[in-house]
DNA sequence: TAGTCTTTTGCCACTCAGTGGCACAACGAA
DNA sequence: TTCGTTGTGCCACTGAGTGGCAAAAGACTA
């Protein structure tokens, strides 16, 4: 399990036994599409395999798209637990969300995790009902992000602060990309590395210039 | 039929009957969906309205979710087409890409367009699965504006040139969202008034500010 | 420890978006 | 007018997703 909570005391068996069906879905699903692919595995084979029925699967997971985005969608779950409780330090809104998601990234502990989410990145890129469920996913992340923020913080108005958490999102959204597009290795750190260049790359994006290529044959 | 396709001869019997054969699936399908809800109204009975079988609205859209984004998908599919043709002047890609936008955004001139958006953004709203594929149809334009600009034009690398291309889409679709949300008449000019605000926006955002709130109670 | 209450699970029937195959109808060209 | 091409409808089907309900499992209390 890859969220980083706190540690807690013991939950109930019943509680237990939910997570560890949850754990048990999301691996088997992400290997099971990872070998024959999305469209291809479907969810009674998935639930046979687990020995849940398919009653269950969606008592635990609201779509089949869920698993496969599963372990992204958790660093974004953690990013908005994060965002509850940190305080800035006068730094600009961009440069103090980018910092939060690098703490939520830096709470992604399981070693399994980017091994994951580069599997899902790579159901994302083949499968659009996955990309599109990822999209959205993010698209309410940013509401989330929203009103956690209109309550903690002096902001302005509505529209910059929407933009500033769309901003963070897609320039994560590319260094993921390009992270899991990289060859070697694919770790968190790498990750976290690529984050920062797109990052850094913001400010000059607005200034970047467009001119016509040199055609080859014009003289 | 609001695609503004420059005046060209008369297209064949067969095109006409499957252009006429699309607008009516979209122009009943979008009535429907707004009076009666997009998961309460089925395919079946859009077919039946217009009297084609299913299997011909499946040859006509991909998905019923493609007929709630289509007055929009429309929007940027005329961007695209104005971006294979348009020049820039000297302004910086952000600022090219917005004016290509804006000048499709001209390019609607079907009065009904408006009206049609705004089905669209409530359909959107109300619907994760519309939402999703806007989002996703959306992300595929980023791609193909992306090989365009490529062929085309000198721009730096490709990380810069997405991030551009994300942004532009970002600041757009709060605008229509915004747009959507206003009271009043909503009218073509309304929603480039919207996407020029948040375009001017944009160089604000890398720089705006975040502080603790002052707490009430706090002395 | 047994009984009772609460929560979870599995089974089942079902809906509906979406798909492929194929025969027939409609259109277009010579 | 004939023939070739393209488009349509019909049909059977798949699989994600849903709701109802009885049985099983866990939690709590005396």
């Amino acid at each position: 399990m890859s969220t980083p909570a706190a540690p807690e005391p013991r939950p109930p068996l019943r509680e237990r036994k939910k997570q560890r069906t949850r754990e048990a879905l999301l691996a088997t699903g992400l290997r099971l599409f990872a070998e024959r692919g999305f469209a291809e595995t479907t969810l009674d084979e998935l639930c046979d395999e687990v020995e849940v029925s398919k009653r269950t699967f969606f008592r635990t997971f609201a779509s089949k798209e869920e698993v496969a985005m599963a372990p992204l969608h958790d660093l974004w779950e953690l990013f908005l637990r994060e965002l509850a409780t940190a305080t800035p330090a006068g730094e600009t809104l961009v440069e103090f969300l980018h910092g939060v998601l690098l703490t939520a990234l830096e709470g992604m502990t399981d070693p399994d995790w980017p091994r994951r989410v580069l599997v899902s990145q790579r159901l994302a890129e083949r499968n659009p009902s996955v990309a599109a469920y990822g999209l959205y996913f993010c698209d309410r992340t940013t509401r989330a992000a929203l009103a956690l923020l209109r309550e903690r913080f002096t902001l302005p108005d509505d529209l910059t602060v929407l933009l500033a958490l769309d901003i963070l999102i897609a320039a994560f959204h590319r260094a993921q990309e390009a992270w899991a597009a990289a060859p070697g290795p694919h770790t968190r750190d790498g990750l976290r590395e690529h984050a920062d260049a797109a990052r850094t790359v913001l400010p000059v994006v607005l200034d970047a210039p467009v001119r016509a290529a040199a055609r080859v044959g014009d003289s």
